[in-house]
DNA sequence: CGGTAAGTTGAATCTAGTCAAGAAACGTGG
DNA sequence: CCACGTTTCTTGACTAGATTCAACTTACCG
């Protein structure tokens, strides 16, 4: 804890310099499509996506490294290209508690949204690759391309069910559940990422695994323990072998069972009905071009 | 809990009828103009809000009665008018996990954006009123009045840190610290709709509050006892008095604090900066039709 | 007025937290 | 390449806090 303290102290300076400029530090100059954009979150939109000109900067963010701090002004939203982070709430004792770990495909900085400062800081776990989103750039690519604007919503309301979820575990397991739940969750997006679904390293320490879950570090330890001997999984430091999901999803539930209406979302990822309206696009763009998201939406 | 689902059990028959249908029961008549939804969202639009000439139509709600049913096509959002709902998760077993207790003001239903079904059911605890917003409607919204838009992805987005906050509340807080937070949140609720801060009646039974707060009824009995006997809220089974609310903010954290960014939102609502850019909406819309919500929100 | 649902309180149990020591991996510099 | 310090992880013994089981009281509704 402490030393994260000092990781994190050490790297305020650099998030803090350029949290008035809105990320200009774009040495790579490399640049994303929106084809790109729209492969990594999952959504097809099968027709004028596309054509859309907007292209977005890359950001590189190494290993300890903040992307946005709690409370920086909101100008952008994230999409994580590779890499992973960690997504914390801090207090003014220098505790954390970790709120995701959002992986390549997924959308940071939705938080900023509504009051127009970021409420998490997202501190990246691994020398990472963001596709950055600002707000300008947004609204150019929706008046371009209204047919992504559904996609937003969908992302938005997709975290919205995750961090649902996160709350369910945090408030009915119990610290092996937990803990099985989590790592079930991690296999299923490692799996929908085409990585192997039963073996992985972890990228997070104990801590974090803790802080995320509500439990201590050594809770986490014994857990995977018990797990590990209970012949469920294999740990090895942060290497881990799934050798029977079922049991670990017996784990979760000895008899109840996960949530019927959120069981889908829960370990494996969003199976993304590939939009039935993306045919009506064209013509209804036509007719209305603002609200097409809603249309989209209402006719799926 | 038996006695929860014996309720449920009665009332799912309602719920399943209607669930094809999209809400066509508006027995009511009573409608709801443009303006009176951004009041009850507390956004406030200066100029073309209130010309829009869309109208929603209002659904009253009896106390128990399910409004809409986890895994049911989703169709509308739903905005709270009057009384209060729980929304919660419920498994094959019959137990469930409340996630939220919407209130006046608040939206419901977003969670069913992403993959097309509403993830949470949303059960009312008293007789409630609440606005219902049809995608269709919504599409035909943003067409009549843009600058509309914003307000949704900023209601998004405040769902989403409420439900972080939750998460965060759950994974560190103990059980005194969460039944104070719970007080605290209802209390700055409450007092934002023109009621006592410091004075008011649960709706909910403890059973309800502890599901929603990880513990168990026993247990939230419990923390209020203490609370009580340490002279910090007067407690008379559902009648709630605070008696000082800084002791009860101390409760939370003895030292730490609330996380630096979250503060604000955590127990007094959010500020809703009055929108800004109103005065260039006009001006903006007339070139940029769509994607005005994003050029609002990056100029505020 | 009686029956049922909701809330309070106590005692025993169990789970996770705390404190503490030791082992394994990692990085750095000699 | 190895020795060293640091960080991370594991494990054990003990403690604190929440759950469970159970009895009892209080409100609510017909």
């Amino acid at each position: 804890m402490t030393a994260a303290m000092s990781h994190f102290d050490a790297l305020d300076f650099v998030g803090s310099i350029d949290a008035g400029a809105p990320d200009l530090q774009e040495h790579e100059g490399a640049n994303v499509s929106v084809r790109d954009l729209t492969r990594l979150l999952h959504i097809e939109y099968p027709d004028d996506a596309w054509l859309a000109r907007t292209a977005f900067a890359l950001r590189r963010v190494r290993e300890g490294e903040a992307l946005v701090h709690a409370g920086d002004k909101f100008h952008s939203l994230y999409v994580v290209r590779s890499g992973c982070f960690k997504t914390v709430y801090t207090d003014f004792s220098g505790s954390e508690q970790v709120l995701g770990f959002p992986m390549c495909g997924d959308l940071m900085g939705a938080d900023g949204i509504d009051c127009g400062h970021y409420s998490s800081t997202a501190v990246s776990l691994d020398t990472s690759e963001v596709v950055i989103v600002p707000l300008t750039s947004l609204a150019r690519l929706v008046y371009e391309c209204p047919s992504l604007e559904a996609m937003l919503y969908r992302v938005l309301s997709r975290e919205l069910v995750r961090v649902q979820n996160m709350a369910w575990t945090l408030g009915t397991l119990g610290a092996e559940g937990r803990v099985a739940a989590f790592l079930l969750n991690l296999s299923a997006r490692l799996g929908a990422l085409g990585y192997s679904r039963s073996s992985f390293n972890l990228r997070m320490t104990r801590q974090e695994i803790g802080s995320y879950l509500g439990l201590k570090l050594e809770t986490v330890s014994r857990a995977l323990s018990a797990l590990n001997t209970a012949g469920i999984i294999q740990v090895h430091q942060r290497s881990i072998d799934i050798v029977d999901a079922d049991a670990l999803r017996g784990v979760i539930d000895p008899a109840a069972g996960v949530p019927a209406g959120v069981a889908p979302q829960f370990d494996s990822p969003p199976a993304h009905s590939d939009v039935s309206a993306g045919k009506h696009a064209k013509k209804a763009r036509a007719q209305f071009p603002p609200g097409l998201a809603w249309r989209q939406l209402a006719a799926a």
